[in-house]
RNA sequence: GGGUUCUUAGCUCAGUUGGCUAGAGCGCAGCAUUCACAUUGCUGAGGUCACAGGUUCGAGCCCUGUAGGACCCACCA
C-alpha cells in the first residue's frame, strides 16, 4: 500500500477494471492542495494565458460547458506540461437579463412582482439565488478536471470590475464615444426591457397581408394596427408611376378614423417592384421608417404603449392588445370601404427575444449607445471609429481566429454593425453612472461620472437622481479579460487614477493580452467581437492573441438540445459518475473538428471509457512486472521491441506535440489513441512477456501517462500516485517526454516480426492451420524472438532450419515458411492469385505513373523516388507471390 | 436578398500546406476464452470521397457550376 499524498489513499491491488468515480474527487483534491494551477508572475518562464469565458450563474454546467472546459484545460495542461506558467483565469458572469428573467418568474410564481417588493428586496433575492448557482457550478467545473487557477477567481460583479465598467462607460462617454439618444429600440413588453439587435431572433409566420386603399393609392401591411397615424405616403423618386406627385405634396385622404392630412416623401428605402411600390410610415415603430423619417425631418409619433396597448391616438381602439385591436381595425376599414385585399398566405418574421421569447415590439426611446462610427479611437497612431479597429485588428493579424473562415463571418457583421443599445430596463446588473437633475428652467442636466454628484444642499428640492437603468450584460463581459487581472486593492482605491491601476497590475502586465480565448461559435458577436471593441478603447491592447472557437453539440439525432425536448438533454454530471471524467472529455473531442458542431454520441462515450480501462490495465500489467522499483533510470533498450517501442513513442510525441501546437485536438488524440491501444497494449506488451526486467516498460508508461494527460487528467494521475517510483511528484506539472535514442535497425526488425505475425495469423485463419511450425533459413533477428512470434501467431514453434519446403510467407522479404500439408495447396493457391492481381494492379499504376515524363519532371524528387522504391517493393512481392504459387502448383498436380 | 458550411463505409464523423494502397469509433461476419484488460484479443467484409466540368504530372482537398441539407446576417412596408 502506498498512500497519502493529499490524503490519496490507493492501493496496490487495483481491481481489474477502472472505477473513476473512486478516485477523481481525491484527485482533484490533490491537485488543488499542491498547488500546481497557480500560475506564478513572479516566474521566467514562458507565459500561457486563458481567460475562461465566464458561464452564467443560472444553474448548472451544460455539456457545452463541459466541451469549453475540456478544451482549454488541455491546451493549459499541455502547455504547462511544456514548462510554460500557465494562468487559466476561471469567473462566472452575473448574465443580467437571463438571470433577471428566472428572478421575475420566480416572483411570479409567488405571485407576486419585482415592483411589489422592490429593487432593494429584488436585488437580495437575486443574490442569494445566484450565490447558490455559483456554488454548483464551480464544483462542477471542478467535477471536469479544469485546472483553473482558483485563487484568482472573477465574477463580473466583484467591486474591481464594478470599477472598470464604470470607468469604461466614463472614458466612452467623455471620448464622446458612449451617447444617450432618441433611438429605436427593440422593446420586449414581456420583460420590460429593450435588448441589443443580436439578441433578437426572427421566426417565420405565416400571417394576412392587407391592401388598404389610401387615398389615390393602395397601400399594403401586415400590421393594421400601426397605421393609425401614418401621414407620410412614400414612394421611390425614381418611379414612373408616381411621377405626377412631387416630394413635399399635400393631400388629404380618409383614414381609418377619420381624414389625414398626408404629405408626399420621395425616398430610394422604397422597394418600387414590391407591392404597389407605395407605402406610409410609422416611424415610432419600424426602423426602416425611422431611417425614412430622421432623413426627412418628419414627425414621428407613438401609437403602442410599453406594454402592448393601443394609446389614445387609436381612438375607439385605444386601450386594447394588438391582437383584440387587429380584427376590428380591418373590419373598421372594410366598412369604410378602404380594404382593397386580404392575402392569407403572407409569410413574414416575427422578432422574438431570445432569452424571455416575448414578440419584439420596436420602440422609440431614450436610451444609451455605444456609437460605433465616429472616429473617437486612437489606434496605432490613427484616428479610428470603433468599427475601423475592430476590422484592423483581424485584417493586421494582430488577432487571429481559428478556424480562419469565421474571420469573413466577422467581417460580415462588422460590416452590418450598427450602434450598440447598452442600457437595459432591468434591475440586476451594472446600473449606469449617469444622473440627472431637472433645472428651474425645465432642461435636465446631466451627470457622467465614478461616483455620484453632490447635491446642492441649497436646493433640496433639486436633487440629482441615477438612471434607472443597467448595462446590457455584455458590456461588462466585454472587460473580461483584463478587469480580471488588475489588482483588486488598487483597484478598490478610487484614489488611483484608473490608468496608474493597470500599470501597476502584476498580472495584468504579465497575463494581457492573453495568448488565447477559446469560446463557441455562436458568441462571437455577443462577446468576442464586444471585447475587441472595449478593450482596445480601454489598455490600447488586443484581448487576446488567438481565438478558437468551437461547435455546438447536439442530442443524438442532430437536432438541437432543447428545453422543449427535456429528454433530448445531457447531463454532464449524468455521464461522469457512470462512465468518468475523462471518457466524457475524450468523446467530446473524439472526431471533432473547430467550428463544427458534433452530434452527442453514447457509443463515444463508451469508446473512451474503454480506452481509459486500457490505460489502467496496462498500468497494471506494468507495475505487476517491474515490482518494487524505487528508481525510474534512462532505459535502455535491448531488444528489437524495446528500440521499437522507443524509437515509436518518440514519433508519437512528435505527432502529438505538432498537432496540439496547432490546436488540432482531435488529431492528437486519435494518435495518441493509436499508440496506446495499438501500439503499446498490443505489441509491446505482449512482446514483453517474453522479456525479463521491465526498466523501458516502466519508462514508456511513464511517458505515455504524460501524453495521455491533457486529456485524460484524472485516470492518468491516478496511476501516476499508484507508480512505486514517482514519489511525491504530481504528474500534472511533470514535463513532456524527450526523445531517447532508439535502434532504427532493430526497430525494423520488429516492424518485420509485426509483418510475419499478421500474415501467419491470417494464413492460420483462411486456411484452417493447426498449430504448424514456422521455419526459416537465415534470419538472425528471428532467432531471439522465436518464442514471441510463436505464441502471438498461435504457432507450434518457430525454428532455423538449413533447408525444407513449405508454405513460404510473402510479406517479409526474409525466407521463412510453416510447414503444411499437400491438402490445404488448392485454397492456397487461391488465396495467392488474389494477392497477385491486387499487387500487379498496384505495380501497372506506379509503373504507369513513373512512365509519365511530366510527373518525373514536375513532381518533387523525394515523391518521385518513393514511387520508385514502390515499384521494387511491389516487384518483390509479386516475384515471392509467383515463386509461392510455381511451388504450389506444382505439389497440387 | 447576402454569406458560411456540409454531402467520404450500414450509422456518426476525421482527413493539417494537393503526393504512399482514403482513416476512426460504433455496428456487422467469423474465430479465440480466464496468461494486464470481455470495458478483451485475432482475422475480415464494407467506400466510383453528392453530381458535372476545369486547373494540375497528380484532386477527397483548389476553381466553376448543379442538386440536396444545416446555419448565420439583413429584412419589404
Amino acid at each position: 500500500m502506498k498512500s497519502n499524498r493529499g490524503g490519496t489513499i490507493v492501493s496496490m491491488q487495483l481491481s481489474k477494471v477502472y472505477e473513476p468515480s473512486e478516485y477523481e474527487s481525491d484527485i482533484y483534491a490533490l491537485w488543488e492542495q499542491s498547488g500546481v494551477f497557480a500560475a506564478d508572475p513572479e516566474s521566467h518562464k514562458e507565459r500561457f494565458s486563458i481567460s475562461m469565458p465566464p458561464p452564467n450563474e443560472t444553474g448548472t454546467l451544460s455539456l457545452g460547458h463541459a466541451l469549453f472546459l475540456t478544451l482549454q484545460d488541455i491546451m493549459a495542461r499541455y502547455q504547462r506540461q511544456q514548462g510554460k506558467d500557465v494562468l487559466w483565469l476561471p469567473g462566472t458572469d452575473h448574465a443580467a437579463l437571463a438571470v433577471n428573467a428566472i428572478m421575475e418568474k420566480k416572483l411570479s410564481n409567488e405571485g407576486t412582482t419585482k415592483h411589489h417588493i422592490g429593487r432593494d428586496a429584488f436585488l437580495e433575492r437575486t443574490r442569494e439565488f445566484v450565490g447558490e448557482s455559483r456554488g454548483t457550478m464551480l464544483g462542477q467545473m471542478r467535477a471536469m478536471g479544469a485546472s483553473c487557477d482558483w485563487s484568482r477567481l472573477r465574477y463580473t460583479l466583484d467591486e474591481a470590475l464594478n470599477r472598470c465598467v464604470t470607468e469604461t462607460f466614463v472614458k466612452m462617454y467623455e471620448a464622446g464615444v458612449i451617447y444617450r439618444g432618441h433611438r429605436i429600440v427593440n422593446w420586449d413588453p414581456n420583460l420590460e426591457t429593450n435588448v441589443s439587435d443580436d439578441e433578437v431572433s426572427y421566426e417565420e409566420e405565416q400571417g394576412k397581408f392587407y391592401t388598404f386603399r389610401y387615398g389615390p393609392f393602395e397601400i399594403g401591411t401586415a400590421r393594421p394596427e400601426t397605421k393609425f397615424g401614418d401621414k407620410y405616403v412614400v414612394m421611390h423618386p425614381d418611379d414612373e408611376r408616381y411621377s405626377q406627385y412631387t416630394h413635399g405634396d399635400t393631400l388629404s385622404v380618409e383614414w381609418i378614423n377619420g381624414p389625414i392630412h398626408a404629405t408626399i416623401i420621395k425616398d430610394a428605402a422604397v422597394d418600387p417592384s414590391f407591392g404597389t411600390g407605395v407605402m406610409t410610415i410609422t416611424p415610432w415603430h419600424s426602423l426602416v421608417d425611422f431611417d425614412i423619417a430622421e432623413r426627412h425631418g418628419l414627425d414621428k409619433e407613438q401609437i403602442i404603449d410599453f406594454h402592448g396597448k393601443l394609446l389614445p391616438i387609436a381612438g375607439e381602439f385605444a386601450g386594447m392588445e394588438i391582437a383584440e385591436a387587429r380584427p376590428k381595425i380591418v373590419a373598421k376599414l372594410k366598412e369604410k370601404g378602404l380594404l382593397v385585399s386580404i392575402d392569407d398566405n403572407y409569410v413574414h418574421n416575427v422578432a422574438t427575444n431570445e432569452r424571455g421569447k416575448g414578440v419584439i415590439e420596436p420602440q422609440v426611446r431614450l436610451q444609451w449607445f455605444v456609437d460605433v462610427n465616429t472616429p473617437a479611437v486612437e489606434w496605432k497612431g490613427k484616428q479610428r471609429s470603433l468599427k475601423e479597429v475592430m476590422q484592423l485588428v483581424i485584417r493586421d493579424g494582430d488577432i487571429e481566429i481559428m478556424p480562419k473562415r469565421f474571420e469573413k463571418i466577422y467581417f460580415h457583421w462588422i460590416d452590418n454593425l450598427r450602434d450598440w443599445c447598452i442600457s437595459r430596463q432591468i434591475w440586476w446588473g451594472h446600473r449606469i453612472p449617469a444622473w440627472y437633475r431637472t433645472d428651474t428652467d425645465g432642461t435636465v442636466e446631466t451627470f457622467v461620472g465614478l461616483t455620484p454628484p453632490a447635491d446642492d444642499e441649497s436646493q433640496g428640492w433639486n436633487q440629482w437622481e441615477q438612471d434607472p437603468d443597467t448595462l446590457d450584460t455584455w458590456f461588462s463581459s466585454a472587460l473580461w479579460t483584463w478587469s480580471t487581472l488588475i489588482d483588486q486593492e488598487l483597484a478598490a482605491d478610487m484614489n488611483i487614477p484608473f490608468e496608474d491601476v493597470l500599470k501597476q497590475s502584476k498580472d495584468f502586465q504579465t497575463y494581457h493580452p492573453t495568448s488565447m480565448m477559446e469560446t463557441g461559435w455562436d458568441i462571437l458577436f455577443f462577446w468576442v467581437a464586444r471585447m475587441i471593441l472595449s478593450t482596445t478603447f480601454m489598455t490600447g491592447e488586443v484581448p487576446f492573441q488567438k481565438v478558437y472557437l468551437h461547435g455546438l453539440i447536439r442530442a443524438e439525432d442532430g437536432k438541437k438540445m432543447s428545453k422543449s425536448r427535456p429528454e433530448s438533454i445531457i447531463d454532464p454530471l449524468d455521464v461522469i459518475p457512470k462512465y468518468g471524467t475523462d471518457a466524457l472529455r475524450m468523446a467530446l473531442i473524439m472526431g471533432v473538428s473547430p467550428g463544427n458542431d458534433q452530434n452527442w454520441g453514447w457509443g463515444k462515450i463508451e469508446a473512451n471509457r474503454n480506452f481509459c480501462n486500457k490505460i489502467w490495465n496496462i498500468s497494471r500489467y506494468t507495475i505487476d512486472r517491474v515490482g518494487e522499483l524505487t528508481e525510474l533510470t534512462k532505459p535502455e533498450p535491448t531488444t528489437d521491441a524495446e528500440h521499437w517501442v522507443l524509437s515509436n513513442l518518440q514519433r508519437t510525441t512528435e505527432v502529438i506535440s505538432a498537432h496540439l501546437d496547432a490546436y488540432r485536438f482531435s488529431e492528437a488524440y486519435d494518435t495518441l489513441y493509436h499508440f496506446v491501444w495499438d501500439e503499446v497494449a498490443d505489441w509491446y506488451i505482449e512482446a514483453s512477456k517474453n522479456e525479463k526486467g521491465g526498466t523501458v516498460l516502466a519508462y514508456v508508461l511513464e511517458q505515455l501517462l504524460k501524453l495521455a494527460h491533457p486529456f485524460a487528467p484524472f485516470v492518468t494521475e491516478t496511476i501516476w500516485q499508484v507508480l512505486p517510483w514517482t514519489g511525491t511528484t504530481v504528474l500534472a506539472v511533470q514535463p513532456w517526454p524527450i526523445p531517447v535514442h532508439a535502434d532504427k535497425k532493430a526497430a525494423a526488425h520488429f516492424e518485420e516480426i509485426r509483418s510475419i505475425v499478421t500474415e501467419s495469423r491470417a494464413l492460420i485463419r483462411d486456411l484452417g492451420l493447426h498449430k504448424p511450425h514456422l521455419y526459416y533459413t537465415n534470419v538472425p533477428f528471428l532467432g531471439g524472438n522465436a518464442e514471441l512470434i510463436a505464441r502471438m501467431s498461435g504457432l507450434a514453434g518457430v525454428q532455423e532450419v538449413s533447408d525444407g519446403a513449405g508454405l513460404h510467407l510473402v510479406t517479409t522479404s526474409y525466407r521463412c515458411w510453416l510447414d503444411v500439408d499437400a491438402s490445404i495447396a488448392e485454397a492456397h493457391l487461391e488465396r495467392l492469385a488474389v494477392q497477385t492481381n491486387e499487387q500487379q494492379q498496384r505495380l501497372a499504376s506506379l509503373q504507369a505513373r513513373l512512365r509519365n515524363e511530366n510527373y518525373v519532371n514536375h513532381a518533387p524528387k523525394e515523391v518521385v523516388n518513393e514511387t520508385k522504391a514502390q515499384v521494387a517493393e511491389t516487384e518483390a512481392t509479386l516475384a515471392r507471390l509467383q515463386a509461392e504459387q510455381h511451388r504450389f502448383a506444382e505439389i497440387g498436380s
